[in-house]
DNA sequence: CCATCCATGTAATTCGTTACATGATTAT
DNA sequence: ATAATCATGTAACGAATTACATGGATGG
């Protein structure tokens, strides 16, 4: 699951506690994914207990419970590791900008290539989606129904187009290094 | 859920068995969403359980096993209030898609009022993806990590162009009837 | 003093995915 | 024959959402 990732990458910028980091999963990447504090708890206790991260019960400040986490080597390799494996399962648009963060923060992993692959995959379904059109709607008189129809796969088109568009805005930023 | 009325919009185009839905609502909008045969098997008991469509065991076909549902009028009046109602909850965007199939079967139902109410909030998150750029991303020289930053907010940026273009091919389609 | 923010959790329910299971029909 | 397609389900598990619950710190 990716939203550890998300979590490792913020917590190597600074080690947080579970609050802050819900704060600031909504503001780094909040414009498509939202993380709910029941959800950050439970995979900072998974972590925790899988050696990826540690708690410090800080109670420095008086005797409000706040607990620490930092990231710990096996967690910082196990970013690495996910960073340079190309993602099979789950969203990989999506995961691939959880992995944009994490390159910000741990350096080059080889990402352009994963870019790379994703760009010829959505090119090929938007080739798909534009064959149906043609076939489909192509029509010059179309009925309302068929226009309405239409509209949900023009949806499809526009959102591959867009993300077309800005994978080429970011690839070069990902081999200029 | 609207996945309830995702298949009472097919039902109402044509009674069908369970499997048969099943390939009909990847080709309509399973440019975004997926719904197994599972899935579907169990909204269509819930719905069979709340009257809203009837399942008729057909026997015709020999010895298969084989059950048509359609529509009843308790359902068709459910599809047509959900129409009509603004999405509070959920992914409203996606839920639109839905609309509009079903509008394409039952008719107009005023959904441009609710593309028109959505638009105004996505251009004003645009608005505000925007204005975060100009304050954190303007300056000419950043450095890697800033523009692998600025990288994720791009991302949101043109998904909201996107949906906004998109969202204005598709009003006067829905006006002018 | 009262509201808001900081901070951390548990419990119940619902939703989605994966695996398992069965069997008839049709095309090769 | 046998593979693919049609057709319908159950069971187990994991993930996400919602509701519930608590309590200290800070600002007006």
């Amino acid at each position: 699951m990716s939203i550890q990732h998300a979590l490792l990458t913020s917590l190597l910028e600074k080690p947080s506690t579970g609050y802050d980091l819900a704060r600031r999963f909504d503001k780094s990447i909040g414009y498509f994914w939202h993380a709910s504090h029941q959800q950050i708890y439970r995979e900072l206790g998974r972590m925790a207990e899988a050696g990826w991260i540690e708690a410090t019960d800080d109670n420095e400040a008086g005797k409000r419970r706040r607990r620490l986490y930092r990231v710990l080597p096996p967690g910082a390799a196990e970013l690495a590791r996910w960073v340079s494996t190309p993602e099979t399962d789950g969203d990989p648009a999506r995961s691939l900008l959880i992995k944009l963060r994490a390159e910000a923060v741990i350096g080059p992993h080889g990402l352009e290539r994963e870019l790379g692959q994703l760009m010829v995959e959505h090119r090929a379904r938007l080739d798909t989606y534009r064959e149906i059109e043609q076939r489909d709607f192509a029509d010059g008189a179309l009925s309302t129904a068929q226009k309405l129809q239409h509209a949900v796969l023009r949806a499809g088109i526009v959102a591959e187009e867009g993300w077309l568009a800005w994978a080429g805005e970011v690839l070069p930023v990902l081999r200029d290094r």
